[in-house]
DNA sequence: CAATTCATCGCAATCGGTTTCATTCTAGCA
DNA sequence: TGCTAGAATGAAACCGATTGCGATGAATTG
């Protein structure tokens, strides 16, 4: 009779069968060398036998390190976080390290408690998309950083901290891309679909659209500029307005793909063809731009790349014994324009 | 000076600083009322004041209760594995569990790390939507099943076991509605898009289009049919080589949204219109069906609602006490055929 | 042959909570 | 006043793995 009381086999389990201690069993387990060659064979065909699962939140009750990497994102099925995530995967794999998904919602309350949650289940680092509600979480945050906890923001970051480890796009420079890609095709009269303000990633895209016009001696006014309060909907609301006003757009940049398609499917309710008629470029490089028709030319933001490095650097600041090693700078990524029939020249 | 060797609070800490003992800071905390008010309250603000972050591993390891599920899901970013998801989450919040997340990317070997990763994490369940290769894990899962952990599978389920815990839709009745519609629509040659034989999904739905075939008296045979490898692409070809054959197809049910609007596009581009010229629906219902122009019509497998009962049913299996309370069967949603503009009227 | 080195393994403390059992103290009652 | 019930808290074992230190014994060296 075996003395395990659950069904559940633990090092002690094996170390009993085999008349040995735990402490060897847990060596052995490890491939430590202290333990001989023959124990260690011994061992963890044993273990194999016995259908030993090793108890990973006690090793990590112990070591004080849990290898694993807690994510909050605002929402797992926007395809944008979803390829962050598959680069987060791919960095953690590699590095033998664990990855934990949490949803905000978009909301910064549930993302505070995301944040104890994950702290609580002690992970060793945290890599954050900050909900995109008006709160925010600033006094965690600062706390936080400043406490040298490894922790990587992503895409959407506090903006009024001072020091911020982040990894981003520079959405000013793809503003100003995506407009200066319209302006090459021969458009003059181009309006922008702009997300909320408060968000500096929208903010930058509307500024690179400026900066573009400004470049082109292009006319910017009250009627070229249109906001639009969640990229899902409104899309096509939003070009029924823009069309109403005079004189009418020739190319719209969208600071979402979403509101970029409905906008276009408006278009061609109106009888209207894109991109004779009226151009259009989106932001994101949602997959779906590719079966649209005409595909949307958009923004890509390089999401896997993006990942993988947050990911690179929050285990950086994991493993370096120093302090100070710790990537606090922010590291930004270039977007690049991904043409297709949308915004075919004039 | 305080006794705190690291920046991290315990309840010992706290215990110190009031002059109590730890056990009664613990049960302070967890509110029990063998602890006086005036302790309790007292412990909470130290608690606040200290900044005290509970380690919900500790309480873990002694509980043998992790108050977590665990999800596995191909991957993360498809739209209906996000709603799952949510569906999940809800459930779980309202219950008092946590949610891991993890991406088996199709992979069933790596499904199966996943299981042991999560297994040593201590999650208290598991929900799973197995990998779409050819492999499968059937001894670890049968071994899990007969053990009594609570497991629920949901939408790709392990086919040929005895007894599976799952929650799933009815994938032939699903095709039936499908096709059944297209009947309704006065269209007669109707070719089906088929996926991989062996997932019993598209089996199923392959089987739910013969059924309204042949009820309808209605002919089926070798050029009817055509089998898409990866559901993401080959849509334009597939249609091409559907076009080709005689007599041609005057609608078409793909099992997959995706290669239902790819299809679309390259029957666009051969100058054919949609609905009139050939029709389409497609299977999953995917948010860029809106998207599309036509809008494509397609069939609702009730994601979120799938996740939720999972859920439910996966925590039950948890806090029931009698073993045999474990919900071990198979419940299964009815889909709803969604009617949009490709599927229009001949 | 004695002394020393090194390989191998056991003992016990430890991580941070939880929980059982014991202890202290106060209030209530005869 | 003396005794007891019950409220409040403390002491210590415990969950499962890790690890510093010590013990054992064999091998090596002078």
């Amino acid at each position: 009779m075996s003395r395990k009381k659950s069904d559940k086999t633990t090092i002690h389990d094996i170390a009993y069968e085999l008349g040995l201690n735990a402490s060897t069993v847990s060596r052995a387990l490890n491939n430590n060398l202290a333990v001989s060659k023959k124990t260690r064979e011994l061992v963890k065909a044993k273990a194999l036998e016995m259908n030993y699962q090793p108890n990973y939140i006690a090793a990590a009750l112990r070591r004080g390190r849990s290898n694993t990497l807690g994510v909050i994102v605002p929402a797992i099925d926007r395809s944008f976080f979803g390829r962050v995530i598959r680069g987060i995967e791919e960095e953690a794999d590699e590095a033998g390290f664990r990855v934990i998904v949490c949803q905000s919602f978009d909301s910064s309350e549930r993302e505070r408690e995301m944040v104890d949650t994950l702290r609580g289940l002690q992970v060793d680092g945290l890599l954050i998309s900050v909900a995109k509600d008006t709160g925010d979480n600033l006094d965690l945050y600062q706390k936080l950083i400043s406490s040298g906890f490894p922790i990587q923001f992503f895409d959407n970051v506090p903006s009024s901290l001072e020091v911020v480890p982040a990894v981003i796009i520079d959405d000013r420079r793809g503003g100003y891309a995506a407009t200066k890609h319209l302006i090459d095709q021969g458009y003059k009269r181009i309006a922008h679909l702009r997300g909320p303000q408060h968000l500096h990633i929208y903010r930058n895209r509307y500024l690179g659209y400026l900066d573009a016009m400004k470049e082109a001696g292009l006319e910017v006014n009250d009627d070229s500029v249109l906001e639009i309060v969640s990229h899902f909907d409104n899309g096509e609301e939003a070009f029924e307005e823009l069309w109403k006003r005079t004189p009418r757009p020739e190319a719209i940049f969208s600071a979402s793909d979403y509101s970029a398609v409905s906008g276009m499917k408006a278009a061609r309710r109106l009888g209207l063809r894109v991109p004779e008629d009226i151009a259009f470029i989106g932001f994101a490089n949602e997959p779906f731009n590719e079966l649209v028709s005409p595909t949307l030319s958009s923004v890509d933001q390089q999401p896997i790349t993006m990942g993988q490095i947050a990911a690179t650097r929050a285990i950086k600041g994991i493993t370096s014994d120093e302090d100070d090693e710790q990537p606090n700078d922010r590291l930004v990524l270039m977007p690049e324009v991904v043409v297709r029939e949308s915004s075919g020249a004039k």
